[in-house]
DNA sequence: ATAAATCCTATCGTTTTAGTAGATTAATAA
DNA sequence: TTATTAATCTACTAAAACGATAGGATTTAT
């Protein structure tokens, strides 16, 4: 199941890359837009601007905007800042690699094979996603 | 993620799959032999045999075996089983629709576009992958 | 100064996960 | 018939993850 966390955390970049210009939209605005608890969503943007998908601006006037274009930020990087890692076991996980302990062989293992398999599909589409594909 | 579940589910599956005979195998053994903690995998291949994947056979001589060959149990079968909905999100699931209580319009919401491709990608996997294509 | 906004830390209730324990039932072999 | 083997059933539990919430500190524009 996809987290609350990356299903909003999508819907606000998508939020913020559908305004014609690029000023600050403060927290609250997007929340409610977007029917997304706000205390919640100041975390999830906060993530977001700590791995430079977002940027931010303090006080009055202030809020989050995308610095790059929507056609520039890739799905591959949002997710795994927001969900993890792509591949559904670490064993087959491109950026967050761990050997399963149980496996005395991944090459062969029956999970392996499988979730190599949808690894290599979903990461298809995520590197073939941008955010102006969203809107 | 994977659940550990699915994930000891598929191992005892295609244990039961490379062995030449049907005869049952005791939990105790496919157990021991894929590193699994017995009375959790019991759990497991109960609810495998309560959904038709599997039968079991009580008592001394007996175990679990497949009722299928192989070629013909379908992973798209299989993961709803063990692991639930093959969608990451109930509004583009098959089986387990649901709408999403936040979202004014699928039509036009970047959660739904996304996640409906991931869904296609994994669905044509899992289609298209029996238990002999994972031995 | 004041209002508006992000930033930061901590906490919390619920659900899910991954198991464990123990008793019961059924089949087989002696 | 009795002992053994193995599945079945019910109940419980510890730990982690999830989805928030609370409250204050800090920054900025007016």
């Amino acid at each position: 199941m996809l987290s609350k966390k990356t299903k909003y955390g999508l819907k606000a970049l998508t939020y913020l890359a559908k305004k014609e210009d690029r000023n600050p939209v403060p927290i609250g605005e997007i929340a409610q837009q977007n029917n997304i608890s706000q205390k919640f969503l100041e975390s999830i943007l906060l993530l977001l601007r700590r791995t430079g998908v977002l940027a931010s601006k303090k006080g009055k006037g202030g809020g989050y905007y995308l610095i790059k274009e929507p056609s520039e930020i890739l799905m591959t990087d949002v997710i795994r800042v927001l969900e993890g890692p792509i591949a559904m076991v670490p064993c087959v996980s491109l950026n967050f690699y761990e050997k399963c302990d149980d496996c005395p062989d991944e090459g062969t293992c029956s999970v392996h094979k499988l979730m190599l398999k949808v690894r290599d599909s979903a990461l298809e589409i995520y590197r073939n996603t941008t955010l102006s594909n969203l809107i």
